[in-house]
DNA sequence: AAGACGAAAGTGGTTGA
DNA sequence: TCAACAACTTTCGTCTT
């Protein structure tokens, strides 16, 4: 367990232990600090009523997954309306209206996303533990007003994808692309937007983790997998990883890594898997080659062949 | 004939003035 | 806001197996 000094949603550092429930809360925004990213039954303060009986929750815990978790505030109770005349009046039923619109639009765009997140989400076999993450950062999204002006199914999959690459288990933007019907421009549009406006940080996604489902996905062998990700490491001491997209790097250090083995994949193979074209595993390719001093070995493993 | 290689031109996004 | 820039793609011709 580590602790966790700053609010990774606003970046306050005014936490807060609750020994009782074991959870570090945020005092500013509400959230409950993972101590990993995996964790269930996140649950926002702020969004709760005063009631005191909600506070104690009993049954299942609130999840994002579930549209209606008590949102949204309710604006003038009667006893503050005998207090205002005229204009005021006026405009205090004028909020109230619009409150009311807003909440139930968000609840019922809530409603609706939320179907479409676990679709898409179930398609793509992902955990749920992404699931869940994806469901906060729509409902954050929703909140912030910024679907306006997008639809809804772009930036499901913006959040999924953000979720993706925060639990580490990363899908490239053609997978969400194909699983959603969304555009993969649009859903780095949206991705980036989202993630920028609600100030999530996302760590640039690790080449390792792309491995173990391109390796599988072409059938290579546990030793071929591991291999390639020693070569990954050893790219990234010679900063070769850097600036580069992740995927072709995974790509070119599979392809390598299956040549060595004898289990050789054409570059067209590797390269559609991985989403990106047989030029980029080319260009990876030869500055491993290059930089890692690979060539004996290659030339090695092809003798042996003859 | 298929795969590997490389050059050249085009695309979308980021950055810095 | 615009231009320069890097990474990546597309396309195509040539070489290798």
């Amino acid at each position: 367990m580590h602790f966790v000094k700053k609010c990774p949603e606003c970046g306050s550092i005014n936490l807060f232990l609750n020994k009782d429930k074991g959870e570090v809360i945020c005092k500013d925004c509400g959230l409950v600090v993972e101590d990993k990213m995996v964790e269930f039954g996140q649950e926002w303060r702020e969004f709760d009523s005063d009631d005191s009986n909600k506070l104690r929750r009993t049954g299942a815990p609130m999840t994002y997954t579930q549209y209606d978790q008590g949102l949204g505030t309710e604006i003038g109770q009667k006893a503050d309306l005998f207090r205002l005349e005229g204009k005021d009046r006026n405009k205090f039923f004028r909020l109230r209206k619009w409150q009311y619109r807003i909440s139930t639009a968000i609840e019922r765009n809530l409603k609706l996303a939320l179907a479409e997140l676990k679709g898409v989400s179930s398609s793509l076999k992902l955990p749920k533990s992404v699931e869940e993450e994806a469901a906060r950062i729509y409902t954050l999204a929703v909140q912030r007003g910024l679907v306006r002006g997008r639809s809804m199914e772009s930036v499901v999959a913006g959040a999924l994808y953000a979720a993706c690459r925060r639990h580490e288990v990363p899908r490239t933007l053609d997978e969400l692309s194909e699983a959603s019907g969304i555009e993969k421009k649009e859903i780095g549009r949206t991705y980036r937007f989202v993630t920028r406006e609600l100030g999530i940080t996302i760590l640039p996604s690790n080449p390792a983790d792309y491995i173990a489902r391109f390796a599988c996905s072409l059938t290579l062998s546990a030793e071929t997998q591991s291999r390639a990700v020693e070569i990954l490491e050893k790219a990234q001491k010679v900063e070769l990883t850097s600036g580069r997209g992740p995927t072709g790097i995974a790509a070119a250090a599979l392809y390598v890594s299956a040549l060595l083995h004898g289990e050789k994949r054409t570059q067209r193979e590797v390269a559609d898997v991985a989403g990106v074209t047989e030029v980029t595993i080319r260009n990876r390719y030869k500055e491993l080659l290059e930089k890692l001093n690979l060539e004996k070995d290659i030339k090695k493993t092809k003798k042996k062949r003859k």
